[in-house]
DNA sequence: ATACGGAAATTGTCTTACAAGTACACATGC
DNA sequence: GCATGTGTACTTGTAAGACAATTTCCGTAT
């Protein structure tokens, strides 16, 4: 193999590494992606980078209209806003029914200790634990569809995320207290006040960031 | 073509077929699908139908593992239960956006009044208005992701429904009232109720339909 | 009857090939 | 000079054939 795959399937490597690109920056949004590229960069079949990228498309990481080259996904400000109103949506019921359990789900508690630590740190570090953060408290819904479509939709937001390589939108320190507020609020079992914190969280930070966009 | 395709792209078309086929019964649900089965029958080459294939399954509504054939997946009333959760965390904020602002979307009410007309036909013919009728609730989101998120969980509703040809799960009158009465709360701004309204709604349909599942 | 071995069936991938559509540049006419 | 039309190059869409790898199932032997 001309670049380095954790061999499973080859399609499937291929889509790992081609996301993983994607995510890393080196493969910026607006990047043409044909075929042909993708098959003689990893040295496979056309029909198998036709597969990969087909199945990146079906995730939205990539555009293609017919007959025409794929290209890295260049979401606009008002997909961002699309994304964080969905994210939205599923967050805030996770979070009501986590308040009304009032069960504060460890991995929601570690990442947001990983922020912590990260307050002098690089902006783009937090974004890893930022997202875990989000996930975790998705996850405790328990349901395969919902995590499923949350992680869809995380991919669209790292994608977001490498559009605006100048990731310091909001300060860590805030993004951590917001956090903890939070947490203690699904704690007291404080299910509404719960969700109105967590949907303004999400509401700043889908502002700024179609701000960021719109400035491009 | 071997069999009748609304010509749009070969792939897309034999989809298309697929998926008419999966929902009519004519492939109930358990039915093996080869990728040269359906390459056959449709005359089509053999990467046609396994990009066909693999769509479907990326949809859920066929499942394959490795090197096995491909199925129609037979969802399990576990899967019902999860898919009927998934749907009403979306549809319940829909309804609470729409009573906030006092709007009945008007497809909600012609899709309603299409049930009103069928109470004494066949329950099977009230499956295609009841979604209609969900449908237009989340449409009004206005959220393009939402909205896609909502069509793909709609098809594996209507997967679930192939398990249960004695669709008679619920009577279509108290359906078309319960219907009513969201609609009613919606109209009067009550965001709350209206939501445990179709909270209900979904949560005695989800349990109707995982028992009939159970029972097979 | 059970376990082992092998054959059949199926999918995964590659190679090659051609058709079809899109985009861009170039030339032509106004 | 500009608009328009055409042609060519590029890219994707689909097909056909071939071989490897894996799973399943059946038959045989113990």
């Amino acid at each position: 193999m001309a670049a380095r795959l954790g061999v499973v399937s080859v399609v499937q490597a291929v889509i790992r590494s081609l996301r993983a690109r994607i995510f890393s920056g080196e493969l910026a949004p607006g990047t043409s992606l044909a075929e042909v590229d993708v098959a003689t960069h990893y040295e496979v079949a056309r029909p198998t980078a036709k597969a990969a990228l087909e199945n990146l498309v079906a995730s939205g990481l990539l555009t293609r209209n017919a007959h025409q080259t794929a290209r890295v996904t260049l979401l606009s400000s008002r997909d961002a806003i699309d994304i964080y109103r969905t994210r939205a949506i599923i967050e805030a019921e996770a979070v009501r029914l986590l308040a009304a359990q009032r069960e504060v789900p460890s991995e929601a508690r570690e990442a947001n200790a990983e922020i912590t630590e990260l307050v002098g740190a690089s902006p783009i570090d937090i974004i890893d634990p930022d997202i875990r953060f989000h996930a975790a408290l998705v996850q405790a819904l328990g349901s395969r569809r919902t995590s499923a479509i949350y992680a869809q939709l995380t991919d669209e937001i790292r994608l977001c995320m490498t559009h605006v390589q100048d990731a310091t939108l909001l300060s860590t320190k805030d993004i951590a207290a917001e956090h903890a507020r939070l947490l203690q609020l699904i704690s007291e079992g404080e299910a509404a006040a719960a969700a109105k914190v967590l949907e303004e969280h999400l509401h700043t930070a889908s502002n700024k960031l179609a701000e960021h966009l719109e400035s491009l």
